[in-house]
DNA sequence: TCTCGAAATGAGAATGGTTCTCATTCGCAT
DNA sequence: ATGCGAATGAGAACCATTCTCATTTCGAGA
């Protein structure tokens, strides 16, 4: 299991490599989004640091730190953005979102099962003549809370 | 291969299920998206049609036909909303986003890959008490043109 | 065919997430 | 200590999208 303080490292050495520090706010908002079950949006964030950091700064701290790949950024399905730790700090992962509720939480896929989803993804690149680089899979369903 | 009439037809006994009309607006949408190779945003739309719609209406026109499961829509990479005509009336299907040029184009997984993909994705639910009603599965990568 | 009411439209204002500007402050390397 | 690029904060600006409301269109019934 990676610790808190391996990530910290990590993003610093990222963040130092690209010539940016790691500087409160950042640190602030990688210990936040460790510290997620799921990707997180930026009103998210504030609320969760209560908002230690203007807006402002938030979405630019967000900005850099997408830039130095130690996060990811994607919308949800209402077009919000969402972040979270890149995967070379988590672990590669999907996301399981309920209709219900709206919650996203991550999902790691059994190792067997992620290597059939890996030659399914190159065999349909190859047919198609398309560089496979990386896949997204989304599941949507009902959680167990929500049933 | 389904028939633009087809298209057309379906909707309208979709729309009027729900009384709606199937009006100028809204036939000129669904015609648009009869014949895209993949999600068009608004403002793509605003541009085949040459502005025949006002963008008010059109977005008006845009959220009908998704409550109206006519059309799908989901946010780009960006958070920019795309549309494409729901599954019931094209088939399911996946996407390709070539990271280079940003493109996303449809890709119908071949049925036997569709299967397995299928079966991942209850397995996983089960594995994880969460009821699956769909999935989405993204391609990023470069497409044959970018290389 | 005429009429009425519900549905649809168009123009423009309003919204809200996100980005930009710019003046100020911070922190590392001399 | 000093200087300079990096980082910050406040607020304005942006822009995709939604809302408001007055007007128009369509279709069912007279």
């Amino acid at each position: 299991m990676r610790q808190r303080n391996d990530t910290l490292a990590a993003a610093r050495s990222r963040l130092e490599s690209k010539q940016a520090r790691l500087t409160p706010a950042r640190r602030l908002v990688i210990e936040t989004l460790d510290g997620s079950s799921g990707p997180q949006s930026a009103a998210d964030i504030a609320v969760t640091i209560a908002g230690a950091i203007p807006m402002s700064s938030l979405y630019r701290t967000l900005t850099v730190l997408e830039e130095t790949e130690v996060i990811e950024r994607f919308p949800d399905q209402t077009g919000i953005a969402r972040y979270e730790l890149a995967e070379w700090l988590t672990g590669h992962h999907h996301h399981m979102t309920c209709i219900t509720c709206g919650a996203t939480s991550d999902v790691a896929v059994p190792g067997d099962l992620e290597a059939t989803v890996i030659d399914i993804v190159s065999q349909v690149g190859r047919r198609f003549d398309f560089e496979v680089t990386g896949h997204r899979l989304d599941l949507q369903g009902v959680c167990s809370q929500c049933r």
